[in-house]
DNA sequence: GGGGTTCCTGACTTTCTGTT
DNA sequence: AACAGAAAGTCAGGAACCCC
């Protein structure tokens, strides 16, 4: 299970070379990736936060992610489907629940009537959310949910995106709002973000553990909640990279097996 | 300042509709 | 028929507000 995972996992290129990506740098150059996908000079960004890889490295990894999704996109990505599909994660429980024969197959209620609790998005399953919806439009959630939001299921996504729109259009409609999570309306992080530092080039402690205010419901111990919300966030974190290289054809289970320690905790919205 | 109430937000479910 | 997305609704939690 779960235990003894290891702390980092091995990416063999293609052409042999082992290029050693560390689970930290898989964090940093995921969440460097959110915060400058838009920007031209995002390898030197990226790069600038990844002190132990080139450019070269990064401008290569950048490009097996694209190769990636244009692969997707037309539909011949064996690894990601086969993932999601052949192998379900824990995560995905409204998935599961939609492949069963019968579209009334309800929802996992309780018997004593509770609901299951939500699970917060995170800043970071927002951005994500964000970036896929700038690389596969509205209405696409299946793909946002398979290759960028990895966490949520395409169900969980499209209702995320339900409320985002409506809070969009209602944007200029009221001017004292609550701060929400939907006001995020670019991929790109904030020029204050805690976990970033542009100016001086130098890699976060812990890009994917900024400081929150308030502990999550996922920080004791797991929930009977389906998704259990450590490893969606895990997940979440490891949303871009996931997709990369699962596109590649790699086995979670052989190669890349996450650790599920993660100390990370959700983004929050700094307001 | 403290407590209670109201309102808003977000996660999720259900139902309907369109597509394959 | 099965699947996927859209729309509408439910519910819980929390922030904002009001009154004392």
């Amino acid at each position: 299970m779960a235990a003894g995972f290891s702390l980092c996992w091995d990416y063999v290129q293609p052409s042999g070379m082992a290029t050693f990506w560390r689970l930290e740098e898989n964090k940093v150059f995921e969440v460097a990736l959110a915060k400058h996908y838009l920007d031209e000079d995002r390898y030197e960004r990226i790069a600038s936060y990844l002190p132990n890889k080139s450019l070269g490295d990064v401008q290569k990894r950048f490009r097996e992610l694209e190769d990636d999704l244009r692969r997707i996109d037309e539909g011949c990505s064996e690894g990601a489907s086969e993932q999601s599909s052949a192998e379900p994660s824990p995560t995905r429980s409204d998935e599961n629940m939609s492949q069963q024969p019968s579209k009334k197959a309800k929802t996992d209620v309780p018997a004593n009537g509770d609901r299951r609790k939500g699970v917060p998005w995170t800043e970071e399953e927002h951005r994500l959310f964000l970036l896929g919806l700038s690389k596969f439009g509205k209405g696409d959630w299946r793909s946002i949910a398979r290759n960028f939001v990895v966490s949520r299921t395409p169900t969980q996504v499209a209702s995320h995106a339900q409320k985002y729109f409506i809070r969009l259009n209602s944007l200029n409609k009221k001017d004292k709002r609550r701060a929400s999570i939907h006001d995020i309306t670019s991929p790109t992080l904030p020029a204050h973000a805690p976990n970033a530092n542009p100016t001086t080039g130098s890699p976060p402690a812990a890009p994917a553990s900024p400081p929150q205010p308030a502990a999550p419901p996922c920080s004791g111990p797991a929930p009977v909640h389906s998704s259990l919300p450590t490893q969606a966030q895990q997940a979440a974190a490891m949303g871009v990279f996931t997709s990369l290289a699962l596109g590649m054809g790699m086995s979670m289970q052989q190669n890349m097996t996450p650790t599920l320690a993660m100390p990370t905790a959700p983004f929050m919205v700094s307001c």
